[in-house]
RNA sequence: GGAGAGGUACCGAAGCGGCCAAACGGGGCAGACUGUAAAUCUGCUGGAUCAUUCCUUCGGAGGUUCGAAUCCUCCCCUCUCCA
């Protein structure tokens, strides 16, 4: 029986180390652990993310997978709506103040986030709180009492912190209490264990001491590792333009799978990979890739394929599939493009430079232009070199670039 | 409160009376190439205009000048040092 407990206890810890970065504290939660398997309480495993943009990416989701891996062990997952938080603007990573962003517009993100969110997790059995519940409260007096247990010297341990302060850029003080803010959600919740990126690891860590100060035990921090965005440099970010969303269109984030370059192909699979079938397969062929053998662009197409699995579903990941193979593949025209009518004028036709911005496929004529002259804009398949050709009344299809389709309704 | 440095296009950064719609780098877009929308190479990258040219842009508001991103005045913001 102890033997037997003793097992899980550590198959647990192992499944919750399982492609974490970092375990931190993994001692301070085997006793809570120990009572769990022995019947007690499930731990509480906190996320938080702020709803600063509407969406999530597929960077969000290798934590909240792992939120999803402690729910299968039993415990209770915790999602945490960051939306005091979000208001305050996370100063990780940041070179500069964020804008702090309006009430309206946080409600507004967070209303969408627990939809997106349910793709990965069974929300229904999990909890989901919203920091605003104790911080909006919060006596001013309390917060003081807050801020007392960290010393402004090792938040300017922070590397953010320190190199802004070292370089002369700005640090407003209200910066300083995002990590307070953050910690004391955990006082709050009486989180056993927080999860979040390596990129988070300081204000995690921060909420062990502010829970010991506040008289809790601390939680365990598992950190996971950060994915790359779709440029292959920086972490996924929707500020860097470079992520793959939750809720992009299957066919988009097939598209932007099979962009990425190989060396950051075996990056998201090692981030991404989980022991269930699209992955497992791809295993083997992982190992092969990584000592100099094997098929990329197989590889990439199966990893593409999986992610969009994931979250879309087997069916949206073979019309993913099929999309890409055709429309990049074969230079085929999709099956879906989209249609706008547009009115000629007293002329009777209309300007090539018009229609494309009528079409919303560029922005300014200059830009048309520019798109003309380098061979870029197909009229039904056809590549035009006059960018003051004009279009009679008819059903032209419109090609820009490799894979901008757009019908027009000419009348 | 005092002294100094600075605010330039999506970002970084030159320019410091006309040759500036503003060098250069990054990013973005396009083309070539490729197993892919990677890498690499090439081109483009404020708006109107076929073009000549015109309009808006260099923190904000005024001013000097034939002419200002560049000079002057006031204001706002950032940073440094001093008190």
């Amino acid at each position: 029986m102890t033997d037997d407990v003793k097992a899980e206890v550590e198959r647990q810890l192992a499944v919750m180390r399982n492609g974490a970065s970092e375990f931190y504290g993994e001692e301070d939660l085997r006793e809570r652990l120990t009572e769990f398997v022995r019947g007690g309480r499930p731990l509480r495993a906190k996320l938080g993310m702020d709803p600063s943009s509407p969406d999530l990416h597929v960077g969000h989701s290798v934590v909240l997978q792992k939120l999803k891996t402690l729910q299968d062990l039993g415990h209770t997952p915790i999602f945490l709506v960051g939306d005091f938080t979000a208001r305050i603007g996370d100063p990780t990573g940041k070179k500069k103040t964020r804008p702090a962003l309006d009430a309206d517009q946080v409600r507004a993100n967070a209303a969408t986030y627990v939809d997106q969110v349910s793709r990965v997790l069974d929300v229904s059995k999990a909890e989901v709180r919203f920091n605003s519940e104790w911080m909006e409260t919060m006596s001013s007096a309390e917060m003081v009492r807050l801020c007392s247990h960290y010393s402004v010297a090792r938040l300017l341990e922070r590397e953010d912190f320190a190199k802004r302060h070292k370089e002369g850029t700005s640090i407003a003080v209200h910066e300083f209490l995002y990590p307070f803010v953050q910690a004391y959600d955990s006082v709050a919740l009486e989180a056993d264990i927080e999860l979040g990126g390596t990129d988070q690891t300081f204000n995690l860590l921060m909420g062990r001491e502010i829970q010991r100060a506040y008289g809790q035990l601390p939680q365990a921090v598992i950190t996971q590792p950060l994915l790359v965005g779709t440029d292959g440099h920086d972490k996924m970010s929707k500020s860097l333009d470079n992520t793959i969303g939750i809720t992009d269109p299957p066919e988009d984030s097939y598209g932007k799978v099979m962009s990425i370059s190989d060396d950051a192909m075996l990056a998201y699979y090692d981030v991404l990979a989980d022991d269930t079938e699209p992955w497992t397969r791809l295993a083997d062929e992982r190992r092969r890739l990584g000592s100099g053998a094997g098929d990329p662009l197989a590889f990439k197409k199966a990893l593409a394929w999986a992610l969009v699995e994931r979250f879309h579903g087997d069916e949206a990941a073979d019309a993913g599939a099929a999309h890409f193979a055709s429309v990049i593949g074969r230079k085929e025209v999709p099956d879906d493009v989209p249609e706008t009518s547009v009115s000629v004028g007293e002329s009777g036709d209309i300007g090539l430079l018009d229609l494309l911005r009528q079409l919303g496929l560029t922005k300014s004529n200059g830009e048309g232009r520019r798109l003309v002259e380098q061979g870029a804009v197909r009229i039904d398949g056809e590549p035009v070199s006059d960018a003051s050709s004009r279009l009679q009344p008819g059903n032209p299809l419109i090609k820009v670039g490799k894979r901008r389709f757009h019908r027009a309704i000419i009348d």
